[in-house]
DNA sequence: ATATAATGTTAGCCGAAGCTAACATTGAAG
DNA sequence: CTTCAATGTTAGCTTCGGCTAACATTATAT
């Protein structure tokens, strides 16, 4: 089983990739305020768990899988953040905080009862539902939401 | 500030408190599924930050501190529960093992968020909200609902 | 009252995930 | 094309929270 660090590493790679077309060690330990040396290891964790691909001062890549669970993970801080924010009620800096802490902690069955319960909740009707089709996802709660 | 392992610790021994009378390394040891040197070495670092007293090979028993902690963990995993089983609808097994590893994750204004919304969607009003007067707490969530 | 079982502790190890200091590589500017 | 700054890596240390093996203490049963 990967841990909360590694994914949390993960999801930062999958980011940088997104904004900046590269992954780079430094801009890995800028976000994750983490020394260069412990990037440079946790890399090669990850590369050892095939989730992530590079040699020694070379590009830094997200295997398939190490993406799925960057994924997972973005999935699981947006349907936490929205509920946190929306239905609970909490200010966009707590819900933030706390958000960056159970998409963690939650298991992926709580994470698609919670994101059907945001769904519900915020009556988006079948019809109403706030699908995104292009992204096969809602806007919402940013899940899919098909069962 | 203390660790979600002595958390977890401190929420032990107070229920061990509770049903056995006494607290025991052995006790201690078995609920966790943890070794018993492990768990010597445990109480050792919460004594040290005044939340356990003990003597070598003498009783344990949680300072004020330490309960009011462990309480407070308590209180967490029960409002965790019960969110994750009558609201989200899990069943009892996962909202079990969810609500075990929630209640050290969420800080204290999410789980009074929580417990209040909790009480809202179960339609517990003002008049028949299910508080427990003796217990100065709800039966329901098993928090202090004033506020 | 003592032998033995149960309980608790000490010593020393391990892995995970951080850190700093020192070194290696890369790349950009002149 | 060389030099120097930026970037990345290695080596080795620390803390936390586990572990086992060995030892010490306490309690029980005859």
């Amino acid at each position: 089983m990967i841990s909360k660090s590694q994914e949390e590493y993960l999801k930062t790679m999958y980011v940088l990739k997104i904004k900046n077309g590269e992954i780079r060690v430094t801009d890995i330990a800028e976000s994750l305020n983490i020394s260069k040396p412990s990037v440079t290891k946790a890399i090669n964790n990850l590369k050892g768990l095939d989730l992530v691909n590079n040699k020694t001062y070379g590009k830094i890549e997200l295997t398939d899988k190490g993406a799925d669970i960057a994924k997972k993970v973005l999935e699981a801080y947006d349907i936490s953040y929205v509920f946190l924010k929306d239905v609970l009620g909490l200010d966009k800096e707590k819900a933030r905080k706390e958000a960056e802490k159970l998409k963690l902690t939650m298991e992926d069955y709580t994470l698609n009862s919670l994101a059907k319960y945001v769904h519900k909740v915020l009556n988006l009707s079948e019809l109403n539902c706030n699908y995104d089709i292009a992204q096969e996802r809602c806007r919402t709660c940013k899940r899919r939401v098909n069962d």
